[in-house]
DNA sequence: GTCTATAAAGCGATAGAC
DNA sequence: GTCTATCGCTTTATAGAC
């Protein structure tokens, strides 16, 4: 029988993925699991998505074109409002980061490790600069790393609480010892 | 064919599992994948290992084992010395560290989520102790979780310029705003 | 200790009916 | 839009010869 709304199935389908993908990474739910959640068949999904790839990338897909349009707006400005922009973006989408960070080999399946290092790369320019010896960038690593580690560490809690800790730990270790 | 050393496959077969484990992910390494590499066929591996898990698991037996002891007998003191001591064991396992950084899905393939965490636990409690509030308890998260990025980032360059940079980036933020 | 051969199962994907 | 049926492939693992 045919739906009232066609186009619910395809965003159940991404639900159901993502949630999946989440608990029990991506590389270790097969497209059988997530029909069976739906209460659909496995060939199914091919209408709506032309490959297992495919619905991947369009889970992963916002939080991609938040990250591009983030780099590409972006202009120096106090570390601090860089930082805690940076928090808020990728608070937004702890799920799927925490759906990557799960099993990073999808970036390279996705051909994603290019775009992910040049965007980290952009966000540590805009921290220290483009001329900033080693030792910062090291500093960098840290604060970035570290709050990254903190959104999915602290995924459950309220979002201003660990956002204020950690920008401020994050700050703290990029002006170490100066 | 007997080889004059039988032992000395056991330890070829982990190299080479652990560098195809590294290089492409464990969970798109297949055994014939590793047999291949070595010359020979894939029931052969199993003389040497009951399964594919216990392989795995024999790989990164020599950092659990490091942590275990690490946790076991540390005392709290300087956050300094902890931290570089943390480092300079995380340095060590760089490569296996890599491995499950690259595919957390093991650690709950293997069960050893728990352990990770009551480590983790530990070296937070050795840091700032049994009753910190929970924004030292982020500001910890930072200071460890940026320096295991840093293990990861620059795993390439010399220890000793990653650990010094690090280190006290890290202790920064353990010490923000106090 | 290593081989050939094979079992048993799961995977992504497609064909074609309805 | 969803179904049944199936193809082609890969995987872990075992049996038994040498």
């Amino acid at each position: 029988m045919t739906m009232a709304r066609p186009s619910d199935t395809k965003a159940r389908i991404q639900e159901v993925a993502r949630e999946l993908f989440l608990r029990q990474g991506v590389t270790n739910t097969s497209l059988r699991q997530i029909s069976e959640r739906l209460g659909i068949t496995k060939p199914a999904l091919y209408y709506h998505f032309d490959s297992r790839e495919a619905l991947l990338r369009s889970v992963i897909q916002p939080l991609t074109d938040d990250l591009e349009a983030f780099a590409a707006a972006r202009r120096p400005g106090p570390p601090e409002d860089l930082l805690a922009d940076y928090f808020d973006l990728a608070w937004q989408h702890r799920d799927v980061l925490m759906m990557i960070v799960a099993d990073l080999s999808i970036l390279s399946e996705l051909d994603l490790v290019g775009r992910m290092l040049s965007w980290r790369e952009t966000l540590v320019t805009l921290l220290i600069g483009p001329t900033a010896p080693q030792r910062a960038r090291i500093h960098a690593t840290v604060a970035v790393g570290g709050l990254s580690d903190c959104i999915v560490e602290y995924a459950q809690l309220p979002a201003e609480d660990v956002k204020k800790a950690a920008v401020e730990a994050a700050l703290a270790a990029l002006h170490a010892g100066s």
